[in-house]
RNA sequence: GGGGUGGUAGUUCAGUUUUGGUUAGAACGCCUGCCUGUCACGCAGGAGGUCGCGGGUUCAAGUCCCGUCCAUCCCGCCA
């Protein structure tokens, strides 16, 4: 027998017993006559003690032992006695004094400190990842992962959804995320790739009349990294039959914050609000706004109508248009913080950022103020609530660079005054999304979803495809998207409409889509879904700062596994099996 | 694909600019010894370095210059 009991489990209640317990050895502390151990298992630490008036082979055998031994004890629970508790440890009330030890496995010095939080190389802890989950904080981020997507699965299955694997091995949709591909064998020259989503299974499991689908959906993607992207991640797959876009909306918004409650209930949950995709544009200038602060923009457009400052003016005359948001006590800002906040503006393609400094007992200083009439600077006062201490900051062009650049003026910013609280939730719904937009390079329609969505104003498809609106809304948690869904086409004619208006020839779409077009001339019901990226919620929720740190076994930044050495070469006899000749290396 | 930052002991870092200059330091870890109430135990001692790699300038390079590799963050990309 290996244990009687877990590391965490022995209190005072247990003083007394005789028991064994099997662990690692976390911590030693030699005292020349007695041995301190603290034995660690996934559940706990506790603290054994070697005395050689008890056993004096056994802490012969504790002189010897060092951090990650294995180990095997028996002894009896005792008191620590009241001034010697330890408050921190569940145990801290006990100790066991050890009548026998076996050493079950030595350990080599790890290549890191385990029982320490101190940030290490990645590259090393993904190299010894069987080391690094060894640590508190890892246990505990993949126990609670496991947790919420036990939740997940209960939660749904209570509610009629069944869950369905689809397959790994599928057909390419040469659009979108570059795919992995897998050789066939037995047809050479012919691939496999892996699935971005499950996408099509599942639309494809509604005709087959499963209504309420759900799975936890490994999902594969050959893109570059990111700190929340994997080559291959997680999702919270769904779909459902004859259900709104409000029916889904709201199992998706019950299902996170009864999950939230139940599994953080330290943390604070904001009342979710819902958003347009128009409204949260203009607002927060990004579809994923982070709602724990406000911060909001302030329309000026109409003011500078005719404006004699130009910059303002051009923006209001030519279709573009000018926000400003203003910063309460930021007239003390440093010329540092505004260089800073101007960089970031830059990166997103605003040529600078223009802005008005009240600081307090002085005068407005600004580069532009020369430009403004009195009645100009009324109005950004009145409109913005500009007053002395403050400062202001505005945005003028075309619609997309504004938003983009003033939106990450306004994250930044949240990040500056410390208005990302950790222990807040601020969750919102965006939707009434924009079917279309123009691709910034070529410009050509595409899909700002994927093309199986259902579009809102089909009247005005074909006149004015761009402010048609589609039935898709996200899921927006802290400022990061966790979930997008959308209602789909179940109408073939309305999806050959779709299709004609992205400029994909007949033929084409019949290749890529036949199988999905063919399926939804036998009797598809109306049907619609979502999916969340499981870990990006896990690392949200676990205050993590990417998503590695809540999956097991992940890729690094260049998508390799350090534990594994994968990607790796293969044989030339598989090679040749495969019909794959390597041309460069 | 583009840009920023970094690479010094097993680990995390200082030292690199202003100023190139004796034997490259600290903390933790590791090893040895002492220690019977610690819990980040304590005390004393010790080992441990191709300063990413290659080239150059110089009497002299961790430090300056060029190249290169790797890591990391951001942008592009991610229907």
């Amino acid at each position: 027998m290996y244990r009687t009991n877990t590391c965490n489990d022995l209190t005072s209640k247990n003083i007394g017993d005789q028991v064994i317990l099997s662990g690692w050895v976390h911590r030693r502390r030699d005292h020349g006559g007695l041995i301190f151990i603290d034995l660690r298992d996934r559940y706990g630490l506790t603290q054994i003690v070697f005395d050689p008036k008890i056993n004096k082979a056994a802490w012969e055998i504790a002189e010897t032992i060092r951090p990650e031994y294995v180990i095997k004890i028996t002894g009896n629970v005792r008191s620590r006695g009241k001034d010697a508790y330890n408050p921190n440890l569940h145990t801290g009330e006990i100790e066991i004094a050890v009548t026998e030890i076996s050493i079950l496995n030595k350990s080599k010095t790890p290549p890191f400190e385990i029982e320490k939080e101190k940030n290490v190389n990645e590259d090393l802890r993904l190299k010894y990842r069987y080391l690094d989950l060894r640590k508190e904080r890892m246990q505990n981020n993949i126990i609670m992962r496991h947790k919420i997507i036990k939740f997940i699965r209960d939660f749904l299955s209570e509610r009629d959804f069944i869950e369905i694997e689809t397959p790994i091995l599928i057909k390419g949709t040469p659009e979108g995320a570059r795919e992995f591909v897998v050789p066939s064998r037995h047809y050479n020259g012919k691939f496999y790739v892996l699935p971005q989503s499950p996408q099509q299974l599942k639309q494809l499991s509604m005709v087959a009349g499963f209504d309420k689908y759900f799975q936890i959906a490994r999902c594969f993607r050959d893109e570059d990294q990111r700190g929340d992207r994997q080559p291959e991640f997680t999702q919270m797959d769904m779909e459902l039959s004859f259900a709104t876009q409000e029916e889904i909306m709201e199992l998706n918004e019950t299902m996170l914050t009864t999950l939230i409650k139940k599994l953080y209930p330290h943390k604070t949950l904001q009342p979710v609000t819902r958003l347009t995709w128009q409204e949260s544009m203009d607002k927060y200038g990004v579809d994923n706004p982070d709602l724990r602060f406000g911060l909001e923009f302030t329309d000026l457009t109409p003011d500078f109508i005719g404006s004699e400052f130009k910059v303002f003016a051009n923006a209001a005359n030519n279709n573009g248009i000018i926000r400003a948001i203003n910063i309460e006590n930021g007239g003390s800002f440093t010329r540092k913080t505004i260089d800073d906040l101007t960089e970031t503006a830059k990166i997103y393609g605003a040529k600078g950022l223009a802005y008005l400094i009240w600081p307090k007992g002085q005068d407005i200083k600004s580069p532009l103020l020369k430009f403004l009439s009195e009645t100009e600077l009324a109005t950004i006062k009145n409109k913005t609530g500009f007053k002395e201490g403050d400062i202001v900051f505005f945005g003028a062009g075309e619609f997309r660079s504004v938003c983009e650049s003033l939106g990450a003026v306004r994250k930044k910013l949240g990040d500056l005054l410390n208005l990302k609280d950790k222990n807040t939730l601020a969750l919102c719904w965006v939707y009434d999304f924009p079917l279309y937009e123009r691709s910034k390079e070529t410009g050509e329609l595409t899909c700002s979803h994927h093309p199986f969505t259902s579009p809102k104003d089909l009247d005005i498809l074909d006149s004015d495809p761009e402010k048609a609106l589609g039935a898709q809304y996200d899921f927006v948690l802290n400022g990061n998207e966790l979930g997008g869904g959308t209602l789909r086409i179940h109408d073939p004619e309305i999806q050959s409409k779709i299709f004609k208006i992205l400029g994909i020839p007949e033929a084409e779409s019949k290749r890529r889509f036949g199988h999905i077009l063919e399926a939804f001339s036998y009797g598809a019901p109306p049907h619609g879904g979502i999916a969340w990226g499981i870990d990006r919620l896990c690392m949200l929720l676990q205050d993590e700062p990417n998503i590695r740190e809540v999956i097991a076994y992940p890729k690094d930044q260049k998508a390799k596994d350090l534990m594994l050495g994968a990607p790796d070469i293969v044989n030339d006899s598989e090679l040749n099996e495969l019909g794959i000749q390597i041309i460069s290396e």
